[in-house]
DNA sequence: TTGTAAGCGTTATCAC
DNA sequence: GTGATAACGCTTACAA
């Protein structure tokens, strides 16, 4: 086992200063042609790779943009992820996940650890629970400390940094308005509740969609769950008296539960009921019926929000200071959970 | 913005050395009672955190370990991972994550990268690539360099470190056996190309069931699919002239491409035909027929993978050659898609 | 009880 | 052209 080889040793094995080895290594002109190719063969021939660390504490940047979500296990945030590798991959940059398990601790402590030293920027979505207390000290920190900060799906009005986000609204428009399209009449909200911003713009976007369409929002059709664990019940209670002939869901767990309580009732989907989704996952392209949905491209986030991340990690600090937000399209995925356009 | 406080800094303030400083807050018995309370009053009071970086850089070990995986986006790989994060907080530690996209170059490319310091060890799945070409040197040349190396899943024999592996053959024969119990006769195997580790090795655990029931192994009941994107079709063309009446997948995918090739026929599942597959994800468990599997605790396995890496780093060097295989059980979780046992 | 100095691996500045 | 030296932030013998 050899330990790895630094500058130091280099220089004592050619019997030239540490300097002189570092300079021949970065091609300084000031080191004469022949001693600057013997110290790059030596370096090549044992292939010598500077310490990253090394380089870290003296440049004061470390190369590497942490990642903060609330779960992995999750087909957007998996996407996400691949997504900000991609483009950190491409500008010479490693990424650091972490995972706060929605849990505002696990948040708060994750970005301690990281803070100190071991990323030059965060990339996050927010923990449910931090949401709901609405307690955001730990960003506004790490953007005192200059630590930039970009805000992906779950963000928040308060902070002010870059955030990424889709067009919730207007693909809940979208979805419902294709409901609308395909002849339903009486269309139900699946949704989450209010705290979590995702439920709270989606319902607005069903909202705006009858109403542009002079259909009365009805109460009583929309549904809002508040744990994950219980949905399914939720869903088929909550359907079971209703006559409803379609059905908004804001993610593909509700919908798919949906779809089975529809089914339970004895109707079909979609000639009885149409059923459309939000967020495209594997799931919803094999189910069946395939599911309509409105895409949610995560990997186009995370690679917007990588880009934002490091274009102000390598600006100079003086223009730093505007703030953007970036809403990525979302699409609508047409497939056999809704009826064919009339 | 404040750039972060350092122990010079302190020093400075409270007019006393930078050693002094460093000794009280780290409790040595050196410093005077008074002196201590201070200083750590002070950094307190100014949330002193120590620099990551330079920790490293002196203790010669990042508190990382960097996984390097062939993508994110697929259940399997997103349970280890989470997996990992978990043992690896609770130790202490940070987790690197890198995709390798199944190309041989991004992996050796990703390893180099962590290799420089970044990293104090690897947890790794191989890439497809990888295992087709057989080149393990980068897997050597970091073992030499002293960076302990687990491998997981997709793992090779030629390679001397630790390892975390599921029992593949005999999970497969789990479900071999299963399928013969419930009643089947002609089993069919939708497996991989052979040099995918895990396909070679599920695919002998289904010859073994059906050799130790006395069935015989027929060639043309076996598929090998060489690339996901067109195994869709591979499948249906498969089955469309066969009369199988049980089908084991290794992996949900092909079961589920399976199932829709079978209902093309005109058959049924789980009446006509049954099929199980392997690894269980959201897909299998929310598909329908809900798919019988043998599951893949992905989480155990990263979590053990995280143990043994640790154990290995913190060790002293001496008593570190010893290497050891884990292999983790595989369950069968019934479910739908297959007949209930007679 | 406190301070000095060396060292972790680099790079940049300045002197020779 | 080459080499000392300081610095990044921290720890730790060793002096004082």
């Amino acid at each position: 086992m050899k330990p790895k080889l630094t500058l130091k040793q280099i220089a004592k094995e050619l019997d030239v200063s540490i300097s002189t080895v570092s300079k021949a290594l970065r091609d300084s002109p000031e080191i004469g042609e022949e001693t600057r190719k013997k110290i790059k063969a030596f370096a090549k021939f044992y292939n010598y790779k500077p310490n990253n660390i090394a380089l870290s504490l003296k440049n004061r940047k470390t190369k590497t943009i942490g990642i903060i979500i609330p779960e992995i296990v999750h087909h957007f945030f998996t996407t996400v992820i691949s997504g900000v590798e991609k483009v950190a991959n491409e500008m010479g940059y490693n990424v650091l996940v972490c995972l706060s398990d929605n849990s505002f601790d696990k948040e708060v402590l994750n970005m301690e650890m990281l803070a100190n030293g071991s990323t030059d920027g965060f990339i996050m979505s927010l923990a449910k629970e931090t949401m709901q207390k609405g307690d955001y000290h730990h960003l506004q920190e790490a953007i005192n400390q200059g630590m930039p900060l970009v805000l992906f799906d779950r963000v928040v009005d308060g902070i002010t940094c870059d955030k990424v986000i889709i067009d919730d609204v207007i693909g809940a428009k979208k979805a419902v308005q294709h409901l609308i399209d395909v002849g339903c009449k009486k269309i139900g909200l699946i949704s989450t509740v209010d705290y979590v911003s995702v439920g709270n713009l989606r319902t607005r976007g069903y909202q705006q969609a009858l109403e542009e369409n002079n259909i009365a929002v009805e109460e009583q059709h929309i549904l809002k769950i508040e744990k994950m664990e219980d949905s399914e019940t939720a869903i088929e209670n909550f359907l079971k008296d209703k006559d409803l002939d379609g059905i908004f869901a804001v993610n593909e767990h509700f919908a798919i539960s949906a779809i089975k309580a529809v089914k339970e009732c004895g109707k079909n989907v979609p000639e009885d009921v149409s059923v459309i989704g939000f967020t495209d996952g594997e799931l919803s392209k094999r189910f069946i019926p395939s599911l309509t949905t409105v895409s949610q491209p995560g990997s186009k986030m995370g690679e917007e929000a990588a880009r934002l991340l490091i274009e102000k990690l390598e600006s100079k600090n003086d223009e730093a200071e505007n703030y953007r937000t970036i809403i990525v399209e979302t699409g609508l995925v047409t497939r056999n959970s809704t009826k064919s356009e009339k």
